[in-house]
DNA sequence: TCAAACCTTCACATCTATGTGATGGTCAAC
DNA sequence: GTTGACCATCACATAGATGTGAAGGTTTGA
């Protein structure tokens, strides 16, 4: 019987999400207050996940710790659902600068860890070259 | 009369690095009390600074607002000067290695930002694109 | 001599992202 | 039916960067 009806794996609760992504549960639930993410309920009232959660939270935690308080991280991730999810009629004029604005400030935040970065990298060379002239 | 004793204008008080920098004197005391600057005392026990510090502190800010501690950020400075002032059978293992996870730990954030960066420029883009297609 | 504009230290408040624990419901296995 | 591993909400605590103001010293200029 090749029947078709196989229940969805696709799903997951917290416990599981929060050990895929390395993420303490009350961070989840953090996530979902400041409406980063929007868990489905099962009947019993347990969050409910899909596969696409993983690299979602994935990059909020990046962009978090890459400084992005989690009012902008919110405005930010609608950017970026591959078949847009935003209506562009949506966007206002106001959150058009906002992006742009934080488009920017990204950059500069790029410029300056890419240089500090670039400073460290030399500075271990010169440290390692230091370090192990035994053999001339 | 040539009187090459002109009094050194290299200096400044908290109020004008705070000026020049944009950083509240309130933020420029607590860099001290983190070691990130140490300033000079005038004999009246006012802070002074040099102009080297006009740099230093806004590399200070680009790195807290890119996401890193100040524990880390004091580690990180010294690797920034020019002539180096660290020399290196200063440096023990355990700080070398610190270095070098920090520097890929800002690889990452960089990755991250680039990569979100982007994704907001196309969808800027995109909403451009969209708002003014009158004259075809 | 007085006022304004600096500076000092100290202390307490705030915001954001987090840690931690209490209290209790759901569910599966034994 | 009880135990253990999940889950829920709520609440309180912490740590780091920052805001704010009090209380007082210094310097400059009217």
């Amino acid at each position: 019987m090749v029947n078709a009806a196989i229940c969805e794996v696709d799903h997951m609760r917290i416990g599981e999400l929060s050990a895929r992504t390395g993420t303490p549960r009350r961070l989840l639930r953090y996530y979902e207050e400041q409406q980063l993410i929007v868990a489905d309920r099962a009947p019993n009232g347990y969050r409910e996940y899909d596969e696409r959660f993983v690299d979602r939270v994935i990059q909020i935690r990046g962009l978090l710790d890459a400084g992005l308080p989690t009012r902008i991280i919110k405005q930010i991730l609608p950017c970026l659902d591959k078949p847009r999810t935003i209506y562009f009629p949506d966007a206002t004029p106001e959150m058009i600068a906002t992006l742009a604005c934080e488009r920017d400030r990204m950059s500069d935040r790029i410029r300056c860890l890419t240089r500090n970065r670039d400073a460290i990298g030399e500075y271990l060379d010169a440290v390692l070259d230091y370090n192990r002239p035994q053999d001339a």
